[in-house]
DNA sequence: GTCTATAATCAGATAGAC
DNA sequence: GTCTATCTGATTATAGAC
């Protein structure tokens, strides 16, 4: 079958065709990989998601697998460089006009919302192959400090605002913003079965922002 | 060596001296494999921690771990019931006279103090496995309840008192405390290495009780 | 690039002597 | 109960044909 011709009759010449077809296949596979990849992350975390599972979910024979990705450790850093995407996209869409507390809280919102869906991977904190292979990954390393530089923006502003707390360290609010993502209190609250996702967002987007304290 | 000879002539006669004895060595045993559980559980996390590392820290063949537990999951609940009775005994302890909120706020403190020096184990929160072997162990179940019930009647106290927010369901309010015993604010606040502990504590005391949000 | 089949390794658990 | 030596199974990774 020759998918050059083909794409050629379908492709302007000045763009070299055979080599997009393919990379836009590769891509399409590569990107069925990854999203097999979050999710099964986002179930089970790295170390219960075993190659074989992911291979299967993809429909995919394992050794080609490893001829797209060279590692477990680089299946799951390619899944968050795919989170991180998915952050920067976001981060992109929140109403500019807003104060700087709002859209931080438009985000958390987001990212909890993630996670309460089965879309936010979870990776052991202190994984050491994982980690090594994560800060080596410059998209993954570019994307996350992007991603916090915006946000470290919004929680300076907020802060002059006096909206948020000006005695806390920056860095210690966007960790503590960083942590909703990963908040055990969403699975223990949805196990619970008592309150809708909703509902379980807003309980703890007010025990982040507010405090458990009466106000 | 005869120890059955040696108790028995520092024993008073009408306590079984050999099964006491020997029971004695036997906990003592365990109560050296539970310290290097417990202290590998909080380094490594549940799956990183082999039975190989446990057995080559306390000082034991494998075989000879295996007479004491008869798998790593029940390594780990053991540990876990010890963490419980540290919790019931520190419960104990807590000032009688102060206010709902203080008690709470002093357990919490503790808590974290805890998982700062190394001495909170870890668990991934959706192992199954270990899950089903927690779960089954009534030792750690009836702490688990115990401590619960007291926390959730401090937290109504609170909640009665005007000192926590009476719209957050108390079982929200106990699994947000709870969280903070396995944080990872505090360990990256602990990486970045510009805070003492004791100032890493109170900062995430001040963002869990009074929130980011400016008062 | 995809496959089947297989290596290589590691970790949980056990056998059997003492 | 403790040890050495071993089994068993699961898992990451690769070889080699097509």
């Amino acid at each position: 079958m020759d998918m050059n011709a083909i794409s050629s009759a379908l492709t302007p010449a000045k763009v070299p065709a055979k080599i997009s077809f393919k990379a836009q296949m590769l891509l399409a596979r590569e990107d069925a990989i990854i999203k097999v990849v979050n999710q099964l992350l986002a179930e089970k975390g790295f170390e219960a998601m075993t190659v074989d599972e992911v291979a299967a979910n993809v429909g995919i024979a394992k050794a080609s697998l490893y001829k797209h990705f060279p590692s477990k450790e680089d299946l799951a850093a390619a899944a968050m460089v795919g989170v991180m995407q998915r952050a920067q996209a976001f981060l992109d869409t929140v109403a500019p006009d807003a104060s700087a507390l709002d859209k931080l809280r438009t985000v958390v919102r987001w990212t909890m919302g993630l996670k309460l869906h089965g879309e936010m991977p979870s990776l052991p904190s202190q994984n050491s192959s994982l980690r090594t292979t994560l800060m080596a990954n410059t998209a993954y390393m570019d994307g996350l400090m992007d991603v916090s530089d915006r946000l470290g923006a919004w929680i300076e502003q907020a802060q002059s605002d006096g909206a948020i707390n000006p005695k806390l360290p920056a860095i210690a609010v966007l960790y503590t913003l960083y942590a909703r993502a990963c908040d055990p209190v969403l699975e223990f609250l949805k196990m619970g079965g008592l309150h809708e996702n909703a509902q379980i967002i807003e309980l703890v987007m007010s025990t982040c922002f507010e405090g458990i304290n009466a106000r």
